[in-house]
DNA sequence: GTTTTTA
DNA sequence: TAAAAACAACGCCAA
DNA sequence: TTGGCG
């Protein structure tokens, strides 16, 4: 209000804040915000310099565990919290807090803030040294960019400190390592000697073999040069062979041996050269297909007939590294070592050749795990290779147990596992949500009695989880592993719907990540140019069709409707093909989003005003909704894309266009059945409302709404007030239900409409909104809000009959569009004859 | 899904 | 660039 | 006045 801003007002609020900024005691945050008789911390006081200038990295297991970073610049501590450590090898900005400065002998405080304290918790000098500034540094940190060197215990090398653009109370700084010139980067392993090239079967393989790893994708490869293995749902061993020493290791090099007698007596009784071979173990159960939790039981109960191992790759045979050579002839090698020699404890697992992408779904609809899709040239690398991938039914994963719930109820053992995984570092435990399904009677209990011989007081991570409910927690030693199918990640990284699999004993705990499934072409990421000629079908017509949508869609593949397997981007598609008939009904009007950014199965809200820009959605001035946030507008396919990149799935709009709000320029009579009313009665309903108005001499329309009704819209010249055009819709309604007592009801609860179509005439006051026409819907199968021809009624199956999936087929057979004459119905009137008619 | 807040 | 929380509608009828 | 509805 500039009336009340006085010029003593003004006066003081100047005084105040140049006092403020003229006390030059850096040190005045530090000691403002502390306490010294109860924290051991030093008290403020600026130094002079006397030596090389000071850093020291401060682990800090805070309410949030952080690393302070603290530069010694000008007689004080420049200060920042880094919420992850900094990274001595990559070159990957880390994010900086700036908080206060902190005097210099606070370099050498490690110890503990009491509880009630600023900054309550444990401090250890996680890294201290000296600094050398490149340039200037008192007015380079002004500036706010300070590059320098570092020579520390663990840091060394150079470094940028810089402060980004981003307005916040405390400025936040990226700290960059940036690559030294002439730096020793880490030498790669070298290679592993090769045997002597000698033929002869007496040279002994390798002791170790390191297993190759798969990289997890959601795509399957569709150029050439491909094949797939089945994925099979058991442990990973590589079996040495060395004459008649025949061993077996797990991935992490265990021998396990012991555990697969039958498998190894057989191999040492064919009599194979000396190799090694990579395989999995597995049973089957009775369903034929590949169980892990009965491999466990074969493990457990020492039933190691039922074990079979599946060997699928041969790195090193008879004298040879075969590491190098392409893959396909380490198969054709492996199937002649074994021709004639399968047993039914080993057995040669076949690849796969044909279309990845109907293989990976055959092997989802048999109720497999997935499929291995690898190079027919790969060559076999020790650990992690672009050139093996994996393609998952379902998510699934191992995860660290770090605790659990007490049962409630009549459960037994205990409620749920909390689960965790570490951080790149391998050394932060990340939270990642429970799993409480999946369990019998029998494995709660018994796994009861595992989790408390590890039980502990304190949490293994920080922050502590606060995992909802108000079961009491327990926290265990992170020692225990839990492989979990869940059906996502959700955006805080906790899994969604995680269902419990089995334990897992074949690895250390700290070598648990979260798995991230790599974006991959379609086409491949490693492809060489060989294959660009000939691009297979499949693959051009998937680029066709995710063709350049105007808006970026994140998240493209996730699943908006399980029922359907309908996509976000799926629907991002739809809309923008779309977009030519729909934009006709929804551009220029005020128009509301029904937003499901987690799939109509998650959270749903609706959306009114433009809390937050939407990528080409226009806002409204805010006058036509006074004291609110601007109502949106959506005029081009790029705001309705834009839309659904934010989780939009429904559009309704208002009955007015915006530029002249206060007159409607339609009615719409919202058809819906009440229980036990059939699409037959909707129908006839939709026709006799039809007649009555025909009578009256106005034009309607009708299309579905896309769940069980019909709407029934009238066009109307831009002339009457709201209250007008409701209470048209209102005495309609009434007459409707006056004269077919047995039909209608034109009130609302649901009591009112048992066996009768309910006429909700309630869709027409000033603010009031339907669906918009060709709008999908949120609910199961996503069907559309479909124009129709009124002859098309009749044979109409029902009001959800178009969805997202074959609107598009429907419309581009169409030769005219069934609402054709709707623009020169708009100059409709209802006159004042009309309502007398309704009133009869 | 984006923005804001905090170490 | 880190993690987590906050936030995303509302008028009208029926009772 | 509240609750449910769309
Ligand atoms: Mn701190
Ligand atoms: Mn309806």
């Amino acid at each position: 209000m500039p009336r009340r801003a006085s010029g003593q007002t003004t006066k003081t609020t100047k005084a105040r804040a140049t006092s403020s900024r003229k006390s030059a005691d850096p040190l005045a945050a530090y000691d403002a915000k502390r306490n010294f008789s109860a924290t051991p911390e030093p008290r403020g006081k600026r130094a002079a310099r006397k030596h090389a200038l000071r850093y020291v990295i401060q682990r800090h297991d805070a309410s949030h565990l952080h690393y302070d970073f603290r530069l010694e610049l000008d007689g004080t501590l420049r200060s920042w919290a880094l919420p992850k450590q900094p990274s001595p090898d990559v070159s990957r900005p880390r994010l900086a807090v700036q908080v206060e400065d902190h005097p210099l002998a606070y370099a050498d405080f490690e110890g503990d803030i009491p509880a009630g304290n600023y900054g309550a918790g444990h401090v250890d000098i996680w890294d201290s040294g000296v600094w050398i500034p490149d340039g200037n540094a008192s007015r380079d940190y002004a500036h706010g960019k300070l590059s320098f060197t570092l020579q520390g215990q663990r840091l060394s090398g150079h470094w940028t400190l810089v402060r980004t653009e981003k307005p916040a109370r405390q400025p936040q700084w990226l700290l960059i390592h940036r690559h030294d010139d002439g730096h020793a980067s880490p030498h790669a392993e070298p290679p592993t000697a090769k045997p002597a090239t000698s033929r002869k079967s007496s040279v002994k393989p390798p002791d170790e073999m390191r297993p190759m790893l798969a990289t997890l994708v959601d795509q399957a490869p569709s150029s050439e040069g491909w094949h797939a293995e089945l994925k099979l749902d058991g442990y990973r061993v590589l079996i040495r062979i060395a004459g008649s020493d025949i061993r077996v290791f797990t991935r992490s090099g265990q021998d396990w041996t012991h555990r697969f007698q039958p498998a190894v007596a057989a191999l040492r009784e064919r009599g194979l050269p000396n190799a090694w071979l990579d395989g999995e173990a597995v049973v089957t159960n009775a369903h034929g297909l590949p169980d892990f939790q009965a491999l466990q039981r074969a493990f457990d109960e020492d039933t190691q007939s039922a074990i079979v191992i599946y060997v699928f790759d041969l790195p090193w045979c008879n004298g040879q590294d075969l590491r190098d050579a392409p893959l396909h002839e380490r198969q054709t090698r492996l199937a002649s070592v074994f021709e004639g020699n399968e047993t039914d404890a080993v057995r040669v697992l076949q690849p796969v050749a044909g279309d990845l992408g109907s293989l990976w779904h055959g092997a989802c609809e048999a109720g497999l795990e997935g499929i291995m899709v690898k190079r027919d040239d790969s060559t076999y690398v020790d650990g992690r290779s672009d050139a093996w991938r994996k393609l998952k039914c379902s998510q699934r994963q191992e995860f660290v147990v770090v605790g659990f719930t007490e049962p409630s109820g009549s459960r037994q053992g205990f409620g749920a596992l909390l689960l965790g995984y570490y951080d790149d570092d391998g050394e932060t435990l990340r939270y990642a949500g429970k799993v409480g399904t999946g369990f019998d009677t029998e494995a709660l209990l018994r796994m009861r009695k595992q989790l408390d011989a590890v039980e502990t007081p304190r949490p293994a991570l920080s922050p502590a989880p606060r995992p909802g409910g108000r079961a009491l927690v327990h926290w265990v030693r992170p020692m225990l592993i839990a492989e979990v199918r869940f059906a996502e990640w959700t955006r805080d990284g906790h899994v969604r719907q995680a269902a419990f699999h089995a334990m897992r004993t074949d690895k250390p705990a700290k070598e648990i990540r979260r798995e991230i499934r790599r974006e991959t072409h379609r086409n491949g990421a490693v492809n060489s140019s060989k294959e660009m000629p000939s691009m297979p079908k499949a693959a051009s017509t998937a680029r066709s069709k995710s063709s350049a949508l105007s808006v970026k869609i994140t998240h493209g593949e996730r699943v908006m409707d399980t029922h359907s397997g309908v996509t976000k981007v799926e629907l991002a598609e739809y809309y923008d093909a779309v977009s030519q008939w729909m934009l006709p009904h929804l551009a220029d009007r005020p128009v509301a989003v029904l937003r499901a950014p987690e799939g109509i199965g998650g959270e749903m809200f609706f959306q009114k005003h433009a809390a937050k820009t939407i990528t080409g959605v226009r806002m409204l001035d805010t006058s036509l909704d006074p004291d609110h946030e601007p109502l949106m507008q959506i005029d081009d396919s790029r705001a309705l894309v834009g839309a659904v990149q934010m989780g939009s799935v429904e559009f309704h709009t208002w009955n007015a266009r915006s530029d002249l709000i206060e007159r409607p320029d339609r009615v719409i009579f919202d058809l819906d059945p009440g229980k036990g009313v059939t699409f037959a009665q909707i129908v006839e309903g939709a026709q006799l409302i039809r007649g009555l108005l025909d009578e009256l001499g106005l034009k309607a329309f009708v299309k579905t709404s896309g769940g069980r009704g019909l709407h029934v819209v009238t066009p109307l010249a831009r002339r009457h007030e709201w209250d007008f055009a409701k209470g048209f819709a209102e005495a309609v309604a009434k007459h409707m239900a006056h004269v077919f007592p047995d039909r209608f009801t034109a009130t609302m609860g649901p009591k009112h409409r048992v066996g009768k179509c309910f006429i909700d005439y309630l869709r027409n006051y000033r603010g009031a909104t339907t669906v918009c026409a060709y709008s999908a819907r949120a609910r199961e199968g996503m069907a559309v809000s479909m124009p129709i021809h009124w002859e098309e009624l009749s044979d109409l199956p029902g009001a959800d009959a178009w969805t997202v999936r074959n609107a598009l087929d429907r419309l581009t057979a169409l030769k005219q569009d069934p609402w054709a004459e709707y623009e020169e119905a708009s100059q409709q009137r209802v006159t004042k004859k009309m309502l007398d008619r309704l009133g009869d």
